[in-house]
DNA sequence: CTGGATCCTCAACGATACTG
DNA sequence: CAGTATCGTTGAGGATCCAG
């Protein structure tokens, strides 16, 4: 079958099977596409918003993913417009799909994670996206109005509580209720494993604010975190 | 060899961010890595199953990735045992977790599949996992006890209908009350876009037996794929 | 400064042969 | 059957360079 040449495919590599996690893994197997996805999913960026946002990506690499999920039609490119002339990236309706697939993926590995390894940093985009997910699509009081601001590391994002939702995004906010610092333990706190309150007296956290707004912090973002065992027989 | 000595790699490359979706991307994004999982997920299965169920990889390819799945605990190695002395291959209880997120990216995968490219081949393991995902962990009445057959070029399966659950594994059904052959057009009657007396006019799939059997078929084995679009203002 | 392209090196992957 | 061994190929990593 390799009669050497007939169809050289560009950059991918096929699996040759027609099924759709052959094809989905086509895609998102490639080495940074999923962590450029990531990034892609918390807010639309600049090339070097990404490589900041991704320490250690080889330009050419980021590159070349770019206009590999160009061409999927994963990501769209915004020509320069305007005043300011920056290219930005941004997922397209078919890349926002993956979503749910990514939380999975998220979930799982957050699951087998305890403490950061050596060299291990946490960047903005890493953060919100974990806490989208702990949010999930949970909803929350009417009547609950709060800001949260949640430092880990010299990383900083904003976790609103309105009109019964939730949303979560990178940066400072403005007038929170309550500044939490924390450091990797928050990963702990969202899976459950952490109590408030012994997160508290631990110092896992440290609180600036109306602390009593802490617990319902705690209670709601949570990994949901089910592990799903297929029954076999 | 590494003589600069910060940090060792053995096999795994890291992506150096302490998030649950790198940790994920470092196991499920190494190549054949996805597709290893899904047979397993089907059932376990024996080195050499694994080679002609994933046609086209290397055998010094499979050796590690389940070197590595092993190590990761994902994947357990049954030594040999008594009369029958082949290793067989399974997932854990932390690999069977990975379940949906799998699904999730086969849905996606397969949401944006229509045809199958040139050379691309349809495993047992594969449609085995596509119509496990159609039937996801739906209810159907109680008094459906139905069996069907299923033939998608020289791949068989089969498909209970008992006690109100689905329940579909490979190989040939005893009795099937029906049997279904078709194509690859039988991804677009799973993913909705076809409906059963067009399948059936049209000649994508062809039956034998009771063919008022293959509405509930179409009806019940479907892909529940929800767009799921981040809402972003 | 942004947004890449180019060049080189080496580890990972792929194909085939071979072995306990 | 269940893998190693060997070797060629390719893609990722890293540094630098270049155009707008």
């Amino acid at each position: 079958m390799q009669s050497s040449g007939i169809v050289k495919y560009m950059t991918n590599q096929h699996y040759g099977q027609f099924c759709g996690l052959a094809r989905a893994a086509e895609i998102i197997g490639q080495r940074w596409t999923l962590l450029i996805l990531r990034d892609l999913s918390v807010w639309p960026r600049r090339y070097s918003d990404l490589t900041t946002g991704l320490p250690g990506i080889p330009t050419n690499t980021l590159a070349s993913r770019l206009k590999e999920l160009e061409d999927e039609g994963l990501v769209a490119r915004t020509l320069p417009s305007g005043a300011d002339r920056s290219v930005v990236y941004a997922l397209t309706p078919r890349g926002e799909e993956l979503g749910p697939a990514l939380d999975a993926l998220s979930r799982w590995g957050a699951g087998g994670m305890r403490m950061p390894r050596e060299g291990e940093i946490v960047t903005t985009a890493s953060i919100t996206a974990a806490l989208r997910v702990a949010a999930g699509e949970r909803i929350v009081p009417q009547d609950w109005n709060t800001t949260y601001s949640v430092h880990v590391g010299d990383v900083e994002v904003h976790v609103l509580m309105r009109d019964g939702t939730i949303t979560v995004d990178p940066g400072a906010a403005e007038n929170a209720d309550l500044i939490i610092t924390a450091g990797p333990q928050i990963r702990d706190l969202l899976a459950g494993e952490l109590d408030a309150q012994t997160a508290i007296t631990t110092g896992a956290v440290h609180l600036e604010g109306d602390e009593s707004l802490f617990g319902r912090f705690a209670d709601t973002l949570r990994v949901p975190y089910s592990p799903h065992v297929h029954a076999t027989s």
